[in-house]
Parts: C-alpha cells; structure tokens; sequence
DNA sequence: AGCCCTCGAGTTCC
DNA sequence: CTCGAGGGCT
C-alpha cells in the first residue's frame, strides 16, 4: 500500500500538483514497460488504479492537467501478454555463498546428509554463473515445441516465437536424442552487443537499458518476435528439465550430451574434485571475468553424480546438489533520508530505511529494510546519516554502515523506535527473547487486516489473479471487505463496482470470473490463506497432507482445544505450558510441527472470531482435499516412522526418500503409525512400537523396500 | 544443553 | 534475499 498517497477529497493544490507528477512518471514507466513488453512491474490492476487516480486528480484540478497528460495516451486497446506456461519440472533457484567457507560448509553438508566419511572426495562441475535470464526449451521428437521463461519457477511464459528467433538455439536435433527433452540455459547479451544496442536505441530514440541483463529480458519479452531476432541475444545450456530418457550419469555427461545434440555450453563449464578444485576454478574466474564480453555474477558448483543428486533432493525451492559462488557484491555511500515504521500482517513492525536515490550495481536503490530495532542499534545508523550499502545476494540492498564525520553523526538524533503501532496507535510490544516489535491492534488495525487478506490473495496461498494492493484498498474503504469471505461475495457489487471511476465491463468481469475460480481451492493454500502464526507454506502443506481434508483439518483444531487437562499438583505454570504444549505436538504428530506451532493452531482455533471465520468462509470455498501422489510403491500412503541410527543414509534423506514414495512421515508412533524404521540402538519408540503392534523393519529391510518402490527417474 | 538445518516472515528491485 | 526462531538430533 502507498501510505504515503492521501485520498484526493483531503487534497490540497500543492499536494495535488505533486502527485500527478510523480502518476505522470509512474503512469509512463509501468505502460513503456507492459506496451514494450518488458516485465511488467505491477498487475493490471494496479496499473488500472494508478491511471484511475490520475483522472480523479485531473477532475478535482482541472486546471493542474497538463498538455501531455498520461489520460491523453493511455487507452489503447491494452496488448495481451503472454500465454502463461507450466513447467514439467519446476525451474528451480540455487543456494548462495559468498565465501571460501560457505563453499566448505556446503561441501560438508553433503557429506553429512549422504552419511559419507570427511575424506571421501566428492566430484563437482564448475561453471561460470552468467547474468541473464533462465530459458527452459521443449523439443518433442526433435523438434522445438516450445520455450519459456522461469517465471515463479512453477510457472512461467510462453515465449516460444521469440526463441526461435535466437541463431544459437537450434530448431531441430539430430537422430536419436531423446523423444522428449526439455534443455535449461540463459538468455544473454554480450557487452559489446548491449553498448551498440543502446547506442542505436538512443540514435531513435528509444528504450534505453540500465544493463546487459535488462537488455536481454527486455529483447525476449517482445511481443512482436520481429523485434527479438534483430536483438543479439546468445545463450547457453546448463541444465535440463524433463527427459524421456538420459543419455548420461553425471552433470558433465549431460551437459556434454546436450552440447552434442547443438547447444551451445559455456566454455568455462569444467569438471573437478572437491571442494577446494572448485575455489580455485572460482578465483581463476574471477581473474577473467573482465575479458569474457558478458556479465557474469559468479560460479555454479553441482555435485557431478546423478545418482547422489536425486539421494540429495531439494530443500523448498532450491537443489541440496547445487551452490551458485557469488562475487563480492558492488557498494555505493549514500544517505539515509529517514526511517519509517512498516506494518505487516502479524503486526510486526518492521523499519524501512528511505535513502537518496543511488546507484548500486547497475540499480537504483531508495529504499533498504533495517530488520528491526537491534539492527538499528548494532549498527547505530541515524537519519541524515552517509550510509554504505551493498546489494547482498542477488537483489536486496542491505546498508552496512554509518561512515563519513565521527562528531556529525553524534550530533545527529539516535532514531527512536515507537513503543505504539503507527497505523492504528496501538501497544507494540516485544516479546521476552524476540527481536520483533508487535502492534498488539490485532483485529482492530487496519494495517493488520490490509496486509492479512493481501497474504490470502497472494500467489502461494489462494491465488486471485490481478487483485492487487490497491484494489484491496478500495473495497475496505467501500465495507465491503472485512474478511476473507467477503472477497467472494464482492460480487454483490457488480453494479456498484461498474458505476465507479476506472471499472469497466471487462476488468470487473475478469476480478469476479478471478474470484470464482478459487471457489474451490486446495487445502493447503487456504490453509496458508489463514495466516496462523508459525503456519507457512510447507507447515500449511504439511498439515494438509496428513490430515487430508477440511473435515480431517478441522478435527484436528477441535481436538487441540479441547485438550485441556489441569495442571499437576505443584506443577509450576511454565512447566505446564511447556507439558501441554508438548502434548499438543504429539496430538498432531506431524513430522516439522513442534510444540510451538501446535500452540499457535490451539490459540488461533480457541479464538471465537476465527472460528466464525473460518466458517464463514467455508460457506463460499469448498477445499479441496490432499492426497499424496500414489506412487506404486509399498509404503505409499503409510504413516511411517524413523527411529534409532541410520548408517546408509541420514534420517533426512530418509524422509526425503520414503514422502517421493508416498509415505507420510510423523515424528513419533502412536497407533496410527503403519510402520517404524528402527535403525541402531532404537530405544523407546521401537519398545513402543511392539507394544502398540505397529510393524517394525530394520534398517537393511527398508532399503530393500525401498529399492523396489524406486521408479525410473525422469 | 548445544548445534545444525529448515522454515517463516518481511522486504527490494524490476 | 536475510534474519531469527522452531524442531529435532547428538
């Protein structure tokens, strides 16, 4: 939300004036971006809001319109973007580091997750990390059928006229690749070609790119493919995505399939032993780097062997197998204008520092969160205070700290952080122990419910497509959005929503044809939906699996808050607190649910209100139940159990593997469990396990299982 | 009790 | 993306 917009009813002149400069700018950036078809920042919607406000300004002020007014250029017929397109493998992100010894503990972390001694050596491929965007191209028989972007990694755009028009990626393959295959690159543009192309758009004065990256995404992302082939853009491979068969064992192997098959690879692509072979591959590169032509922003390390990357799987969105090796990131001095206080859903209160407007890295930075009130503190930064920042990661600027005078920045005023919320002037108050400052508003901060019901809407929880901030904002100031059930009586509406300024025919049809297809949505999106504390999307997933429907769900929450057995004789409170909330735990026993996030479903279920909003909301959405993907294997749909030492593999693999079989894993035996895997020395679990008559296998038995379920991969 | 790994929450840029 | 904290192992 811009908080920092008024309505335009409380207006002055002046104020007025300003804002429809800073529309004018606003309005013109987002439309060169969505017309040219480079990523548009903001959703339709949004973008509808802003050119909204901007005739609602001009009606106000008729006489603040100015000659070249963006309600005098925008209203063309908006240019459809492109056909969205679901990966058959998710494209997945990589894990950073940005040392020597980040690099060793991802060395180590494998070795302990594949229980190997600290002397076996493992083997890696090393590769330039370039800076472009990911491309994932699809032939089928040989032929290209299609290309698109990573998007969310799940899905992404479908760009496959665009593609074809790059002279490196080959149309066709030769006999004999497999029937399908999906090859993984980046889509680059080489530092000469990127000067020359902004020099010839700056001759006809067209777009000019910040950087070689921006050039190339915004070459591929044309609509008009004419536009793309007269772009030099390159690519190369490396990776890969679904496969009908493999044509080799390791990364290297592939990767030398696939440069067979036509594909360009990057000359940097090697393949070495250890750890330590991969540094000194990265200090090599970085002494190159200057003379490659292209921007690179480090290097990717993969474990070579196939096999131990499919033992090593993922974690969230990212490969246990894979590093990107990152450059020390680019800094800049600017300064820090002020401090203001964000509110988030949960009521945290969250500093945000706005700076003077500066260049880091090829990107103009204004603002850098300050995490909270120690990290304001620790580093003891102050408004009007130079400040050093860097680009941490890929992306977010981060200030390091204060520099410049030692007796200026003492003469200037620590910032003091407020004990109240500023949205709704409630208590924020800190936890023992915690480094977040809540506003305790709760229900009564509009902060809070704003940002709550964003979250519902948001892409990972129900997914309403084009509802946006400001969208959301409109209809609370309207009353006719309170809760999330509201979002699916909008409806309600319809003519009033016509009659206002901005809603036409098609948008308000799109919103509410958006909204009814979440009519029936997935169990664990609406449960993540919710915003329970502690409950997030994996928790959210996790709950939903094991508890496979609404009902199930529900059940569940009826069964925490009814447990409620009195405290011991003598028992002190906190030792109460801590025996039922691990009782709690139990009760769900959920692999990953703890006592903590147990207490926090039992506390949000024994408030009255979210109950009658649950329900509520279970008279418009109809959740759709969770089933495990059954997989012809012996302990699909089990509930299973791990226990004791296990010494082929490490007890996370062994999760890992038994959920790709379809198994359920849960933290402790009870008499739901299906079966207990009792490594060495298994002690109170397997003697509960006998006593429960729950079936007990050793180690050697469940790899044996195990084996059997495998399927071939790909 | 201490340690390591993951997850949750909030945020930035385009 | 980074930081803090929860969960679960040793």
């Amino acid at each position: 939300m811009d908080r920092g917009d008024l309505g335009v009813k409380t207006m002055n002149r002046a104020q007025a004036a300003a804002r429809l400069k800073w529309l004018a700018a606003e309005i013109a950036a987002h439309s060169a971006r969505y017309y040219q078809a480079d990523a548009p920042s903001i959703s339709d919607a949004e973008f509808d809001a802003l050119v909204r406000e901007n005739s609602a300004l001009e009606a106000a002020f008729p006489d603040l319109v100015q000659p070249d007014s963006p309600s005098s250029q925008v209203g063309a017929a908006p240019v459809p973007g492109f056909a969205k397109w679901r990966h058959a493998r998710p494209m997945l992100s990589l894990d950073n580091g940005f040392s020597a010894h980040e690099a060793l503990e991802f060395e180590a972390r494998i070795r302990r997750f594949l229980s190997l001694p600290a002397t076996a050596t493992i083997t890696f491929t090393a590769e330039a990390k370039i800076d472009g965007l990911s491309l994932s191209i699809r032939y089928e028989a040989g032929r290209m059928v299609s290309a698109a972007t990573r998007g969310d990694g799940t899905e992404g755009e479908n760009v496959t006229a665009n593609a074809r028009t790059i002279a490196c990626i080959p149309p066709h393959l030769p006999e004999g690749v497999p029937d399908i295959l999906e090859v993984r690159g980046e889509v680059f543009m080489d530092l000469a070609d990127f000067q020359a192309l902004n020099a010839a758009q700056a001759a006809c004065g067209g777009k000019i790119f910040a950087n070689p990256r921006n050039a190339a995404a915004g070459s591929l992302r044309q609509i008009d493919a004419g536009v793309t082939a007269s772009r030099p853009l390159r690519f190369y491979a490396h990776g890969w995505g679904e496969m009908s068969a493999m044509p080799a064992d390791t990364q290297f192997g592939m990767m030398k399939a696939i440069e067979s098959w036509g594909f360009p690879v990057s000359d940097t692509l090697a393949r070495v032993d250890g750890m330590a072979a991969v540094l000194a591959r990265f200090e090599h590169l970085a002494a190159r780097r200057a003379t490659l032509g292209y921007d690179i922003d480090g290097l990717v390390s993969k474990v070579d062997s196939l096999a131990l990357q499919e033992r090593l799987g993922f974690v969230a969105r990212a490969p246990r197998w894979a590093m990107a090796h990152k450059f020390a990131a680019e800094r800049a001095t600017t300064e820090l204008l002020a401090i203001d206080i964000q509110v988030g859903r949960t009521g945290a209160l969250t500093p945000v520092a706005r700076l003077a407007p500066v260049n880091v890295g090829g990107v103009i930075v204004t603002n850098a969160t300050l995490h909270n009130e120690d990290e304001i503190a620790r580093k003891d930064v102050r408004p009007g205070d130079p400040v050093e920042l860097q680009r941490a990661g890929d992306v977010i600027p981060q200030i390091l700290r204060w520099v410049g005078d030692a007796d200026a920045h003492a003469a200037r005023a620590p910032f003091l952080y407020p004990d109240h919320c500023p949205d709704c002037g409630s208590l924020a108050t800190r936890e023992e122990g915690e480094a977040v400052r809540r506003c305790t508003g709760g229900l009564i901060c509009p902060a809070q419910r704003y940002e709550r019901l964003r979250h519902f809407v948001s892409r990972r929880a129900v997914d309403i497509d084009g509802l946006g901030g400001r969208s959301i904002e409109e209809f609370i100031a309207l009353g006719w959005l309170d809760s999330p059930a509201d979002l699916f009586r909008l409806h309600r509406h319809r003519d009033a929503l016509l009659g206002r300024e901005g809603w036409k025919q098609r948008s308000v049809a799109n919103l509410l044809d958006a909204i009814d297809a979440r009519r029936t949505v997935g169990l664990d999106r609406l449960l993540f939906g919710l915003g329970i504390r502690h409950v997030g999307e994996v928790t959210a997933r996790d709950l939903a699996r094991a508890t496979v429907s609404s009902r199930g769900f529900l059940a569940l929450l009826d069964t925490l808050v009814a447990h409620d057995p009195p405290p011991a004789p003598g028992e002190t409170a906190e030792k109460y607190a801590k025996r039922i909330a691990l009782e709690r735990a139990q009760l769900i026993n959920v692999a990953g649910v703890g006592p903590e996030v147990a207490t926090a479903l039992r506390d949000f279920w024994a408030e009255p209100h979210n109950r009658a909003l649950v329900k509520d909301l279970l008279t418009e959405v109809t959740p759709a139940d969770v089933i495990l993907e059954t997989r012809t294997s012996a302990v699909a749909g089990k509930t299973m159990v791990f226990t004791g030492t296990l010494s082929a593999m490490s007890r996370d693999e062994a999760k890992a593997r038994a959920e790709a079989l379809g198994a359920r894993v849960a933290g402790s035996v009870s008499a739901r469990t299906d079966l207990l895997v009792a490594g060495a020395d298994a002690g109170s679990k397997r003697a509960k396990a006998e006593a429960l008559g729950v079936a007990v296998i050793s180690e050697e038995e469940w790899l044996a299982m195990q084996a059997e379920g495998d399927l071939p991969s790909g």
